[in-house]
DNA sequence: GCTTGAGCTTCCAGTCACTGGAAGGCATAT
DNA sequence: ATATGCCTTCCAGTGACTGGAAGCTCAAGC
């Protein structure tokens, strides 16, 4: 397979699968005409680096799980380890953003949005919070 | 004010407010020994940026904001716009981590997690999804 | 056989919003 | 005179790509 198939297949661009091999998370073989000739394997890794991205996964989590993936000796507590810490990643990140939704929607609320230039938002924003 | 003390006022490294000159938010004057001598002004106008970069507003959310608050003809709408888009973006963002979460608790609930090398999250991970 | 166009290659630069570090000037206290 | 701490600029790096240029390869059409 060359780049443009296994890119379609993975659902990746095929600028993204050649800085997956320049930083070392695949290693295609090459044809002769200097082209890279992938296998089903890595298909498969690149299927998994696509979904682990979409889930969030760090590049360097993605290494670890990509190393665990061809490991046939790993122990699935490690994999799941890594799996609950971006959970509780996941989990601060929503309540960041729930925070600052909440702060923002009051904002909203609070302005009049016409055409004055009194904003409770701006007045807001420039108040120093010690 | 020198930069620390304007730092520590407004809740902003001074690496970060140097930057904010450089990418012209704000446009401090200089006293005779090349040191930025910050006013009122520009502490509350940091204290702006802080606090609109915390609600995760980007830089050039930012840029228009800071416009709109020198802009003492600004239509309050303007701002409430920004804001009401703003507020919809981090909706799409909660809603994104949201489905992460669940897929991804899916997984680590299904996962053993034990000293075997099965793992129904590696599995599904390297699944193609067509 | 020649051309055209798509697809492949590498390499360099840019993105966003900082952050780290080096090298050196300035201010204040001892 | 020196030590310190703050200030300055400049350069480079982060993470995870993305865009674009210049050039090679391949398959199809004339």
């Amino acid at each position: 397979m060359n780049i443009g198939e296994v890119a379609q297949r993975a659902g990746l661009p095929p600028k993204t699968i050649r800085y997956y091999e320049d930083i070392g998370l695949i290693r295609p073989l090459r044809s002769q005409n200097g082209y890279r000739a992938f296998q089903e394997n890595d298909l498969h890794k690149l299927a998994f680096l696509a979904r682990a991205r979409a889930l969030g996964f760090t590049i360097e989590d993605c290494r670890t799980l990509v190393a665990l993936y061809d490991d046939s000796t790993r122990e699935s507590s490690q994999v799941k380890r890594i799996a609950q810490e971006h959970l509780g990643q996941i989990d601060e990140k929503i309540a960041l953003l729930k925070s600052m939704r909440n702060t923002l929607s009051h904002l909203v609320e609070s302005c009049q949005g016409d055409d004055m230039p009194d904003c409770p938002i701006l007045d807001d924003l420039s108040t120093i919070t010690q």
